[in-house]
DNA sequence: TGTACATCAGTGAACGCGCGTTCACTGATGTAC
DNA sequence: TGTACATCAGTGAACGCGCGTTCACTGATGTAC
């Protein structure tokens, strides 16, 4: 069925953006081809280049949006003024059995820091994902109980890089025991008091 | 040159695996090409298949090998018995600006993490990723300071996702004053006494 | 509102390329005498 | 030790395949009157 309305093909771009905003994230930057997306929207590939530039371009475009939501997401549940709970209200589900089986829907940083790594330093993909970082980390900052922001921003650096590296290792280890050991310490050492680190 | 001596072609293995447990930490598990291995071990594809079963069976072989390093690596820095000099003799280096931009030579858990998320679950890469990872999270286990085995084991588990998390995201923001920022926090952190956790 | 025509979103074949893998070939190595 | 021959490590062309990307085509959509 060629030619559908301008209306419907806005749609289709919007499909398009939100299968590879998951798929991106389940199965990383590299292991999705323009055939997977197209058809986990529900179209033929040759259509692609009428919405998207490249395929890269569209990789960008995932990622800034898997951004956009998981800081939605964290907006969310940082509602309350007790800073503790909010911040038990981020790390639960994050280190949470469901986080580390749906990459899909959760952290793009856990998702592409791997991939990132291998990018090259100029790759269009360190944009989104410097930015996004930023932003997470900046939240995740201003969480912190200390009146020190030299004291509060470190706090979060290593919080937030033991939650990414549990994670991590939550994934690469599961269906081994290991996986759950793994993410119930992060989560024990992160939420119970007294306040860590 | 065709046909070289039984000790050479002996050699010429040796080399292939060393290039590859090298350039599959620098790269990724799919970064790197049967092509690129053989040329970095100054050979052409061809022969490949006379050394190895599969692209695969030298992934595994190059795993193992890198793993093997780092644990030796880890038994020579660890010959003092004062336990949190030991630990420092390990995270220092661990978390240092040389490890972040020589992945070709560091630990394999941070090289193959990300990559093990999108193995598929009987990947024969799995075995040796898991039984390094465990060596390695045994080792660290032996260098904590509580009577308490299971304290001890949380600990591990907590400091080394950290130490994960930290170089992973160094990498991934190379370039960028945070990465730097990353290492120093999770350094300061896990070095700086009091005893931390 | 109805008609005629231009536009263009999506289709599927095709492109060049790099990949993992195979194979006929070469000629030095290793061995049997 | 020397000779004749079998072996086999490495070479480079070739294979099928999936990839990102291009393009001629189709026919419903959008527009001009």
């Amino acid at each position: 069925m060629p030619r559908v309305s301008r209306k419907q093909a806005d749609l289709n771009r919007e499909i398009i953006v939100e299968a590879a905003t998951r798929l991106f994230r389940e199965r990383g930057l590299h292991g999705i081809s323009v055939v997977d997306v197209m058809a986990a929207a529900g179209l033929t590939h040759g259509g692609f280049y009428g919405h998207f530039e490249s395929r890269e371009a569209l990789a960008r475009e995932a990622s800034e949006r898997a951004f956009k939501e998981v800081g939605a997401k964290w907006r969310e549940r940082i509602t309350g003024e007790d800073k503790a709970q909010a911040r038990r209200a981020l790390i639960e589900p994050y280190l949470s059995i469901e986080s580390r089986d749906n990459p899909g829907e959760s952290c793009p940083v856990v998702a592409f820091a791997g991939d990132m790594c291998h990018e090259p330093t100029d790759s269009s993909l360190r944009e989104p994902f410097m930015a996004g970082l930023n932003r997470l980390l900046e939240a995740f900052g201003n969480l912190m109980d200390s009146d020190d922001a030299a004291q509060n921003r470190q706090q979060a650096l290593v919080q937030y890089s033991l939650m990414v590296g549990a994670l991590t290792l939550a994934r690469a280890t599961r269906g081994d025991a290991l996986s759950e050991e793994i993410l119930e310490a992060a989560q024990t050492f992160l939420t119970e008091p007294p306040a860590p680190v």
